[in-house]
DNA sequence: CGGACAAACTTCCCTAGACCAGTAGGGTAG
DNA sequence: CTACCCTACTGGTCTAGGGAAGTTTGTCCG
């Protein structure tokens, strides 16, 4: 029962991350199953010759991770994997989607008067103008996704032709639109290609469709812009793990 | 510029977690915007009256909400909203299934013998005993999900009664089938009812679905059970926000 | 036998420093 | 003018404790 990882003082890896990595791979490798205690956090700091704060801050990661659970005046314990704990990352779909191969093309950009559900996901009046911004996104030839944009119209602020270029992605995706936004609510649904949207990326009306819907706010609480990513759900599914991924994993 | 708010040290609410929200008020405030570098930790610490160990945690939290990013020898920088921080929570979904006015009703429960796609999963021989388990997710008398699942058989675990009850649902989602699990891995994606489910859900067979498919390993990374939900995509949707949410915010 | 209480645990949060490492700016030697 | 280095400032990590608060357990007393 020796401890063959005490810690590496020398290593690049901090003492807190090595402490958490080794508890990992031990509840992994079955040393500690779901629902055990595992030792205190005395226990740990006499074991692995570190303070407490180190023995807190490993044990703080296993928590962010959903590996472990805290349970003030008992214990620490082993979670099980929990469904209700998974959650799909858009970091991957945004990575493809900025990568240098992946190109914007405009179709179009103008100001329009603000239909129905314009003026109302933006706060605004019926008929007021916005900016409308249609892109289609590029993967080599192959269109992957059609963008559906809307902007509130600011006289003061004149339209940024840079925000038009191809490369606008790289901001779509990092920074959206110079940097007066506060905060952005998103929305992924199923659904279908309308007519546009299908004769733009080349498909046939009612192909299932995926779309993330964005509503984006600046930093007076108003709505400041609002757009649509579509494109074909087959070719496209959302991956995750729960508890502890076995070696090989990581993608 | 006096602090109205220093840090109360008689609050419930640690000072560690006041500080990070009087930040987060002030970026959402837009006293610090997009770009701005906040005060250094020695700043905050001798603003605040705290120990450097205080502010170190209050900024992490900052930082894991991806509201800052900070840079070693530079500072701590305000974030703006990222798209590809965006992630999707299934924990809503989950705890709406897991509600007491959500029963599971047992369509079927027996032994089959592993068609080609389910040994594939289970990394089975074809031909192999599993067991199948097919459930009806009912709100009210509504059908709202089908499940379908596949187990390994052993013979010297009996299937547990238990498992089959209605109220298996709550198992289902927080420890999924007793604690032998050791991780899961989750496949969302966006399909179309097949006979069978649309039958069962008294649907129409082509109508949009929500697949989750899940597969779980016990502790030898061996395959343990495979399974997917599936459910109507036009009554579900997956919202997210990312930055700092408005004042109303919180669902 | 039963209930109150105290001790011994546990985690939680904090202090007040220390040293290391990366960055930026200014001054100096070439 | 350029290249270099030195210094001040930044975050990153850790030490070695402390007191507060929750839980469990066992003991003592009625």
């Amino acid at each position: 029962m020796k401890d063959r990882p005490p810690i590496d003082r020398d290593s690049f890896e901090p003492p807190y991350a090595q402490l958490a990595r080794t508890i990992r791979e031990r509840i992994a490798g079955g040393a500690y199953r779901p629902g055990d205690r595992l030792p205190s956090e005395a226990e740990l700091c006499a074991a692995f010759s570190v303070s407490p704060m180190t023995v807190r801050r490993a044990i703080g990661e296993l928590v962010r991770a959903d590996v472990v659970v805290t349970e003030h005046g008992r214990g620490t314990f082993v979670k099980p994997p929990q469904l209700a704990a998974a959650s799909f990352d858009l970091g991957d779909l945004m990575r493809y989607l900025a990568s240098p191969d992946v190109e914007a093309r405009i179709l179009e950009a103008r100001i329009v008067s603000a239909g129905p559900r314009v003026a109302e996901k933006l706060a605004r009046e019926e008929g007021e103008r916005v900016i409308s911004i249609k892109r289609l996104l590029l993967r080599g030839d192959e269109p992957v996704f059609y963008h559906s944009e809307y902007l509130v119209f600011d006289p003061a602020r004149p339209l940024v032709e840079a925000e038009l270029a191809t490369t606008a992605l790289q901001d779509l995706f990092s920074g959206a639109h110079g940097s007066d936004l506060k905060f952005g609510r998103l929305t992924l649904h199923a659904s279908a290609f309308t007519e546009t949207e299908a004769s733009q990326l080349g498909e046939q009306p009612g192909t299932l469709a995926w779309v993330l819907e964005h509503l984006f706010f600046d930093f007076d609480d108003r709505p400041e812009s609002w757009g649509r990513f579509v494109g074909r759900a087959d070719r496209l599914s959302f991956t995750t793990t729960v508890g502890i991924p076995g070696p090989q994993e990581g993608v």
